[in-house]
DNA sequence: CGCCCTAGGTTTTACGTATAACATCGAGTT
DNA sequence: AACTCGATGTTATACGTAAAACCTAGGGCG
């Protein structure tokens, strides 16, 4: 019904502009230099305009044999890090003339299923994060380029990787929670299972060992305030057992010991120092505003664009981690003498 | 070069099978019953297994004329609230083998320009909110079935429209308000163009303006929280003009009065109730919680898919608004009395 | 025995585009 | 005068799929 008059095609055009077909596609694929004269040219741009005409894309993705449409698998969509990922990867795109479709994967972080089943797009490659290998192989199972984000370069069966410098953000958390004077330490994990929680564990652990005297206890949560409350509650309800610092795999879960140390009456900062990882909108509104590591997620989203087009073309991918900075706000001070 | 060897088609998989093109089409399309033999069948279906075949998309696309594809097009991915539009959406769409492709719109909440431009994904629909007309007489032109989430059914140019009750919202956050003893409101409105915000505005108007003795200013931010922070701090700097509740257009806005409040010393719900609309996660990460409208961003996904795909199909759309509730927190009580 | 019907396929075609290969024509070149 | 060549197009074809139209052999039936 919507479709009472079909659409216009390229024969269209080229009947109302008295050419043959290919002399339209010719002059709209602006490959006419030489082939047609100026005065056609014009004659059939406006007799396109005329008609509305707007190409068939399913006809130029067959032809062509690409579609010119990657496909990003971002793990959630509620938070605003990987709406910047979009961002920055699309702008790249539209340079190129290309397309991000976007698939969010209703697992959330960790192991993505199929994300071909339900996407109907046809598809020129992929930008994943947080896959699991048997998804992965699935996609190149597909022949598909691909471009894995944060992800083990080890584990990632030859894809290019891009990967933010988490260790180093850790290291820098590390450090200003050293120099600060703190010893005892609580590690709020993100109960995922995906490269990029683990590299946090695992160059806190490596940072803070080398400080005779410290010491860090380990709670997991899943990535929600609620949970992280209720994790960090049980982690923080014994006063002997108390930590001075809690580092948090991400700043949701920074929220959620927010709340569990009001419920216990600790005070931000002077009872407890709290870190997060991602400076989301978030970070600024709870009250202290939490000192976080920055992520450029626009950055991000740039550079796996530019590493798949680089696959793309057969070239080689730029490498190289993209740095992070601290943001000290007011939730880190100096433990209080006890 | 990930392309060494190109994907086999179903010419391929019919060579395999010692079968016609035209017979893979058919038992792969599930339309051989009673035109191909079980064993025939089998030989074909086993044949695609181990050749690992996929159809190509583009082919299906240009013949059959329908990408199953459709577009949802949202203000923002920042929170989780257009996140469950997807989530209700891409449900309901996989149910009926349609894949939802996401754009979200630059500008965030407001006009949005052509979403085509940059989309190279072949499209049977579009779902799209906050629209400006101009893009909707754009998409209009494409001759594409269409669905407006809240907006405005008078000036949706005939297109199906499905709305959420937002005023029926506002009205159970006055009435709250109202019953709890408030009389001097500040309205924190969102500074943006559309047509949701506009009903908000409206309907807290209407039905303040019945109670004898209430007076209601209006302040406008941009949606965000450093934005609200400074409208609620110059709204609310001067204690003679002090209301003693703020109704934010949404969750976000209301963080910053939070903010703001806090800077000038004020206390929530003591000196100031402070109602949200949205029921983010924010709303309870924030200290005290927030006092909210939670909104059904699944259903009202799922809603927008129902509705397109009757469009699609030529059938009625249904109607009725969305009902939403209060859910009622920390951030509302009397007001002192001064 | 001639005929039709059905099961089980095959041949052919169309979708709309991009482009390689081919045509035409007048002007300059030898 | 024959030849080349650039400018300006046109004709023909392929991309991979779905499905309409067609084919063939055997069996039931009058």
């Amino acid at each position: 019904m919507a479709r009472g008059s079909t659409r216009p095609t390229s024969r269209d055009v080229a009947q109302a502009a008295g050419v043959s077909q290919a002399a339209v596609s010719l002059v709209l694929g602006d490959k006419w230099r030489g082939r047609v004269s100026e005065a056609t040219a014009e004659r059939v741009r406006e007799a396109a305009r005329d008609l509305g005409y707007r190409p068939n894309l399913a006809a130029r993705h067959l032809r062509l044999g690409r579609t010119r449409t990657v496909l990003l698998v971002v793990p959630v969509l509620t938070t605003e890090f990987f709406a910047g990922v979009y961002t920055g990867a699309a702008r790249v795109a539209a340079e190129h003339g290309f397309g991000v479709v976007l698939y969010p994967s209703p697992e959330g972080i960790g192991p993505a299923r199929d994300p071909f089943a339900s996407s109907q797009a046809a598809l020129d490659g992929v930008i994943a994060s947080s896959m699991a290998a048997d998804a992965l192989s699935a996609i190149r199972g597909e022949a598909l380029p691909l471009v894995m984000l944060d992800s083990d370069p080890a584990g990632s069966l030859g894809a290019a990787t891009v990967n933010l410098d988490i260790a180093d953000g850790v290291r820098q958390i590390s450090e200003h929670l050293l120099s600060l004077g703190h010893r005892r330490f609580l590690h709020l994990a993100a109960d995922v299972p995906s490269w990029t929680f683990e590299v946090r564990s695992r160059e806190l652990a490596a940072r803070l060992s080398r400080v005779p005297g410290t010491s860090v206890r380990t709670a997991r949560a899943p990535i929600s305030i609620e949970g992280a409350q209720a994790a960090a509650h049980g982690a923080l309800s014994d006063p002997a057992e108390r930590p001075t610092a809690v580092v948090c795999d991400d700043d949701k879960l920074a929220a959620g010991v927010y709340k569990a140390a009001r419920r216990l009456g600790l005070r931000i900062p002077d009872d407890l120092s709290v870190t997060g990882l991602d400076d989301l909108a978030l970070a600024t509104a709870i009250d202290p505003e939490l000192t976080t590591v920055r992520l450029d997620a626009e950055l991000f989203g740039e550079r796996g664009m530019r590493a798949l087009l680089a696959v793309l073309e057969g070239r080689e991918t730029e490498s190289g981690d993209i740095p992070v900075h601290l943001v000290v706000r007011a939730s880190t001070g100096p433990p209080r003498r006890s």
